[in-house]
DNA sequence: GGAAAGGTGTCTAATAATTAGACAATCTGC
DNA sequence: GCAGATTGTCTAATTATTAGACACCTTTCC
């Protein structure tokens, strides 16, 4: 079981039938018709992924709204998994998605097996957490790649002095 | 100017085309037509961009030997950005592409301008660098709130101890 | 070719952070 | 309501970070 998800989308047929389907996984599933109330919900109770429709407003299929929607989820919580759920197969609306921070893409009509394996898969490989030696190990690493091997600058932009970098790179 | 790129297309007439495109706003352009010597390459001397084609073998159009190259590159030198090139509108390879890390997407025949200007924006972006502490604070947020508040859990998976992250959280 | 500027490796002594360990006071699950 | 976990706070010992300095290499540029 995967703790709670919140599901969004303007159909409201659309969320009872997910109600149904996510009760296999999920301890809890919220769902609302109304964007405006995420943030709300989310405030109110800690939700492991969202689950969110790219297309609210009917007649406009642009995935504008949901692209907004995702940002705004993801502004406030970059820990969240959202995937975006969207009726048209559109590369553009993919890329913008999954450049927004989307933890992947869902296509009407769904294969309910197939949801659920992806959301599985989304929470699974979500649950790997560094500690902070790895994760600044890893960082350091970048940012003298992206120096070219300069040490000084290196430490500059990472904020510490040039010798505590010798002493992180030493025990790392 | 923007530093070095490497292209990498089997098809030398495009990589040829690419070196002149190229020159206007890279220092060198390095291209090949193996993608076996990229690594090599990118030992060699430091690489600030790659340009990666995604259809190797001629009749083969799936994408795979794209991607495992995109997959090799990124776990290398996972501070370089790769920007794909496909000759084929393929929703799935997209998302495929960006969830294995590639900074952008072109489709081929690709207009020059709109190349150069994704190319730009890509270097640009890829110049943000965190400090150690911004780093860090981000991390700890992160983990709290996948721990949903549990500060003893969050720390032990931190790998530090409950009062270091306690002082941490006053800090930032 | 040689001077100037910048980067490296290393040191010291003062300051600040992290640690293990402990404690009573909540909070939670059963 | 009770047991186990979590929290907030403390101490004293250990360890890391800092600013500043120094001689020694590389690059860069005239």
């Amino acid at each position: 079981m995967y703790g709670t998800i919140l599901v969004v989308d303007d159909n409201a047929a659309i969320l009872t039938a997910m109600k149904y389907l996510m009760a296999d996984i999920f301890e809890e599933v919220l769902t609302t018709t109304q964007p405006d109330d995420i943030l709300k919900l989310m405030a109110q109770q800690s939700i492991d992924m969202v689950l969110l429709d790219m297309n609210f407003s009917l007649g406009v299929n642009s995935g504008q709204e949901g692209l907004f929607w995702l940002r705004v989820i993801r502004k406030h919580h970059p820990d969240v998994p959202v995937v975006l759920l969207t009726a048209y197969v559109d590369i553009s609306l993919a890329v913008k998605g999954l450049k927004n921070g989307a933890a992947d893409f869902i296509t009407k009509p769904w294969d309910n097996d197939d949801l659920l394996r992806k959301l599985k898969d989304v929470l699974d490989s979500a649950d790997e957490i560094a500690t902070l030696d790895e994760m600044e190990k890893d960082h350091i690493r970048r940012t003298i790649d992206r120096c070219h091997g300069n040490l000084t600058q290196a430490a500059e932009l990472l904020g510490i002095t040039r010798q505590t970098l010798y002493n992180k790179m030493k025990r790392l």
